[in-house]
DNA sequence: GTTACTGCAAAGCTTTTGCATCCCT
DNA sequence: AGGGATGCAAAAGCTTTGCAGTAAC
């Protein structure tokens, strides 16, 4: 919550549920998470205020959007470097805290200028395992 | 296109093209490229065809999804392992062929069965570098 | 002749936007 | 008081789907 207060941005309650969930939330919520989660508080919130507060939270940095999940962005409040594991079944998203030290082929680095980089890993969670059922993923 | 024919599909014009558009290509495009592409020799194409028939080719395994651009899915007809480098300006994508061969932490591998990987790195590529100007990207 | 594919249009989802009102600072 | 935030509803993208007609095999 420290994160996200005193940045300029005024501190209303639907604000204040938003930065209060997110904060140190391991989920890697959609937005549609966020909002079904933030009404159960305040039932007056609506879904272009989420969309909104995301979009000044992303652009200040303070939360960044995965493009893991194909159809649906997911929101993740470690700004930090790390990467992800998804489940291709459930879609469920666990954090893979290690630095993989990647380094670009020469010509890519050459002709692009490298900013970031991003590992995604596929798999299958242990409740899918369980439940078992076919899947087909994405890239 | 050769990798293509004879596994059960038919084989209309509408599909032709799209092989045919497909085979080789390195541009990774989204359904609206294809199907503005195969427009050009085939007016009649629907948008629900191309999307039907990459749906079929996708569950065949014979393109891949991907995720990388946020907001519109991508196509790819490489289906061997490898990485991609998006220009976070003008969403070009290109390949990068190269072996990583990450190990995933021990916590996670106990979990989750992993079933693949893939690394997207982000970067500005020679075009967007000359004309300058801001972006802010997503992971 | 079957069966699968096509095209159209409608619907489904997710995300964005315009605008009047509200309320935080 | 001022300016940004809210909420509503409409709109905008992208993707999926139902169905009748059509064409590939």
């Amino acid at each position: 919550m420290k994160k996200f207060i005193n940045k300029g941005l005024k501190l209303t309650p639907q604000r204040a549920a938003i930065f209060e969930y997110l904060d140190g939330n391991k989920s890697h919520p959609s937005a549609e998470d966020i909002y079904l989660e933030i009404k159960k508080r305040y039932p007056m919130t609506s879904f272009a205020t989420v969309y909104k507060t995301l979009e000044a939270l992303k652009s200040r940095g303070d939360i960044v959007e995965l493009s893991v999940d194909p159809g649906r962005r997911r929101y993740d409040p470690d700004t930090g470097p790390h990467h992800h594991l998804m489940c291709i079944r459930c879609k469920k998203i666990v954090d893979i805290h290690k630095d993989f030290s990647l380094k670009v082929p020469e010509e890519a680095k050459v002709s692009f200028d490298i900013t970031g980089n991003h590992i995604e890993f596929y798999g299958i969670c242990p409740d899918c395992k369980k439940k078992g059922g076919v899947e087909n993923g994405s890239i």
